[in-house]
DNA sequence: TGTAGCATGTAAGCCGTTACATGATTGA
DNA sequence: TCAATCATGTAACGGCTTACATGCTACA
């Protein structure tokens, strides 16, 4: 949340939540509205963030936040003297694979299928972002983890749809005469 | 922890733990001990694993746990009849290329520079325990992840490398007579 | 003889979620 | 006039972590 706000403008909660939607949620995590609210209260407790409530139109009040030069130093602070921490993934996909004597060959095919039509759309979203982005000099290094994540999904599409491949030449198919009805270890399927 | 008994041997507490450092911290996570023994004795309540205390060498009293069937049952249900979700990924070199504004370019290419080793040394020991599964058919799924995850982070080294070339041409340099010694746009660098 | 590894657990607490509650404004 | 969106919060709770507590065995 401070990173969303160093990058300038204040935000009210309410945005600071859309911003993390459009970009955190790619490659950390969306933190729920009541989450982002209580946090801001915090940040604002430890002197992070400063607040002021602004009219709205008619009767609404919006409470917009802004960074602190003492946010940005313990943010500053925070980027040069913390390691560099290895990404964390929860990755439903290769659990699934790995459990694969569990499902069969042939649904975890299937499974790998869904999973690339999921990420087609995906790379479809991070590419809306990067255009939205534009060549702002303002908003280069967001750019670059927009280019990245296309780059990174391309990657991944390929490499399952190889895994996808490799099930079916596997060995994990009873043998048919015709190429056709080879069925699985598994009675359900 | 079902699909870590889901392959066959009854194991202790301490080796679920154990397998789950060397396989599933890989793409889920990997529960803390306390976690491990509150959630079998959880699993046991549900009646979807079994224990018995054997008696160890010496005085040494161990229990081992085996998924039952209504176990099995549950998981390959879980398996069918869930979408699988897409991977939440807590990418903390992406956070911090995200931020680059705050550390400037020549701390933001020592920082991926960094992540490449580690990706290197990640690799190693994904091929080392792709190595010691063999060609055991039982473990055949295990070892595609195995494949598959050495292969991802292969293309992250690829992609992370290029990503530090950009940053090296990017115009985030202020232009300098000699090729060495360009400073950034922050002061503390 | 002492340290690393095997083995099991309890207690406290953090971080995040969902569910619930409220109300204004804009525009179809 | 009604739904979508803007806007802010409280309460309850779930899942996971760290810190703490205990004790045995193998081996250098």
């Amino acid at each position: 949340m401070l990173g969303l706000l160093s990058f300038g403008p204040e935000l009210s909660g309410y945005e600071i939540k859309q911003r993390a939607d459009s970009t955190l949620r790619f490659f950390w995590f969306s933190p729920a509205m009541s989450q982002v609210y209580a946090e801001l209260d915090r940040l604002e407790r430890l002197g992070l963030v400063t607040s002021r409530r602004i009219p709205g139109p008619g009767r609404r009040r919006t409470r917009r936040f802004t960074i602190t030069e003492e946010g940005e130093k313990e943010l500053r602070r925070w980027l040069a003297e913390t390691e560099v921490e290895f990404p964390v993934i929860k990755h439903s996909v290769a659990l699934r694979l790995f459990l694969g004597h569990l499902a069969g060959a042939q649904a975890t095919r299937t499974m790998l299928d869904s999973y690339v039509t999921q990420l087609t759309s995906r790379i479809e979203e991070l590419r809306a972002i990067r255009e939205g982005l534009g060549d702002d000099p303002h908003f280069r290094y967001p750019a670059l983890v927009a280019e990245w994540g296309q780059r990174y999904y391309e990657a991944e599409i390929a490499a399952v749809r190889d895994l996808a491949d490799r099930l079916d030449g596997g060995g994990d198919r009873v043998a048919a005469p015709d190429g056709s009805a080879g069925g699985d270890q598994l009675s359900d399927e």
